[in-house]
RNA sequence: GGCAGGUUGCCCGAGCGGCCAAUGGGAGCGGACUGUAAAUCCGUCGGCUUAUGCCUUCGAAGGUUCGAAUCCUUCACCUGCCA
């Protein structure tokens, strides 16, 4: 970060607001006082994804400017659901909900200083929410939303056709509370998220201009799509999730590795600390030299190290520079290459007469959903073991494919890469 | 409430008694080219101990038939028109 930036310019510079209302008031705001400001996560699954920690790191570039941040985990808004444009979502139960509240929370604290004078504040829509009259509701709040604005939002009208519930029709009254509510307790003047949330962002704005007669602030990010325009942050094993449980810091890191030429510069702006010279400084390899990929190492690393930590993310680029390094597998230490993959993702399997066929050791390290895949992956040719393309699908490794005594290393295509540890 | 139309594989969408595991497009996956990019081209795309075999699938449940995604009945949901 360029210390003597303000942080608005640096945020613009990354490419972080698509979306705002009067960007010069709250500067002046800003360079007055320090600024106290909320951004809301939905526990709408058990981790946080790729677009949620562009908010976490959002929140975190304001706070390291001074300003005090409000992260809200949705336990209210969690048990409704937003309104989205592929349909109405099912709800959530109760006790299902309250779990991954405290699993959100807990992947948000490790972004957040929670000491200091600008120290952040964990706060839950469910407290004020939850004991809330249906009466009190609709006379404070819903009285001041016409239907007819909230007719005219996108998603509400893209719904109008296929159907939308009240539940979700109303999610916005809600979150226009949370706002009001952080604005009123709180002092909380500007609230932050990502473009498709605008809508219900700027209803909180509304709401506190009719009934405090205030004047706040918004400042929505840009979706992250992909070159083409479609959706990010698709694994194979799903989203991209941070949870490492669910995705492993090993597929993550392969994940921003992989990112296309043409995105790697809005990336690293956007998802790291990097200054702006060392941006600039990438962007010009990626350019000249792109095929050294050295925007896509540097946002790799980066990313990983923030999310999953820096030990874990030395370890994922030993092991990546040992299964992807073009050296001979066999030339690798027990200790390196065990290491290697088992951060790429191993099983185990028992020797019984003989070693499985190659077809069952990739439905076993889970390169393969069925045996008809796997099969039909052999058939294609995308299947390896120890680098060498299987042409049989029944054919079984022997004792001398081991790899220091009891390792198989087994490949779908050029990037699905797991490790086989044959056991006594 | 009445009438009409619809519900097909991950998504969109053909099929309208046997040749249907089901045309086509998209997504996904693999190959070639490259740089563990992109674009392009080719292939593949329900499962099973790969099988001129078996099992499961065309909203759900029954029925007709030698044989049904295709015909009939009932139910559920969606859309349109009329009240």
């Amino acid at each position: 970060m360029s210390a003597d930036m303000h942080v608005l310019d640096d945020l613009q510079w990354r490419g972080l607001v698509a979306h705002s209302t009067d960007l010069d008031a709250l500067r002046a705001e800003m360079d007055d006082h320090p600024v106290r400001f909320y951004v809301g996560f939905d526990p709408t699954a058990p981790s946080l994804h790729m677009g949620n920690l562009l908010q976490i790191l959002t929140a975190r570039r304001l706070q390291e400017a001074g300003h005090v941040p409000y992260a809200l985990v949705g336990g209210a808004t969690g048990m409704i659901g937003d309104p989205k444009n592929s349909g109405e979502r099912a709800l959530n139960d109760l006790d299902v909900v309250k779990a991954w509240v405290e699993r959100v929370r807990g992947q948000i604290e490790p972004f957040l200083s929670f000491e200091g004078s600008n120290a952040a504040t964990m706060v839950n829509n469910y407290d004020w929410t939850a004991s809330l009259s249906t009466i009190d509701f609709l006379r404070d709040i819903g009285k001041h939303f016409p239907v007819n604005r909230m007719l005219a939002r996108d998603v509400v009208r893209s719904r109008l056709e296929a159907g939308i519930s009240y539940t979700e029709f109303s999610y916005v009254l809600l979150q226009s509370m949370d706002y009001l509510n952080l604005h009123r307790d709180h002092g909380v003047t500007l609230q932050t998220g990502g473009s498709d949330q605008w809508g219900n962002i700027t209803g909180g704005v509304e709401l506190i201009r009719r009934v405090e007669g205030a004047r706040v602030h918004a400042l929505a990010t840009p979706l992250v799509t992909r070159a083409d325009g479609t959706k990010y942050g698709k694994t194979e094993g799903g989203a991209l999730w941070l949870d490492p449980e669910m995705l492993s810091p090993y597929a993550f890191f392969q994940f921003w590795l992989n990112v296309e030429d043409e995105k790697v510069g809005e990336l690293l702006r956007a998802f790291t600390f990097l200054s702006h010279e060392e941006i600039e400084a990438l962007d010009a390899q990626t350019s000249e030299k792109p095929f050294l990929r050295a925007g896509q190492r540097a946002l790799a690393e980066h990313v990983t190290a923030l999310v999953h930590g820096a030990e874990e993310t030395a370890r994922i680029m030993a092991a990546s520079t040992a299964l992807f390094g073009g050296g001979a597998l066999r030339d690798l230490d027990v200790d390196t290459l065990a290491a290697a993959l088992r951060e790429a993702g191993s099983v185990e399997v028992e020797r019984a007469d003989g070693l499985p066929a190659v077809v069952d050791l990739m439905v076993a390290s889970g390169l393969s959903r069925s045996r008809s895949e796997a099969r039909r992956t052999v058939a294609e040719g995308g299947a390896y073991l120890n680098n060498v393309r299987v042409r049989d699908p029944e054919l079984s490794p022997t004792e001398s494919d081991l790899l220091a005594g009891s390792w198989l290393v087994l490949r779908r295509g050029k990037k699905n890469l797991a490790g086989v540890e044959v056991l006594r």
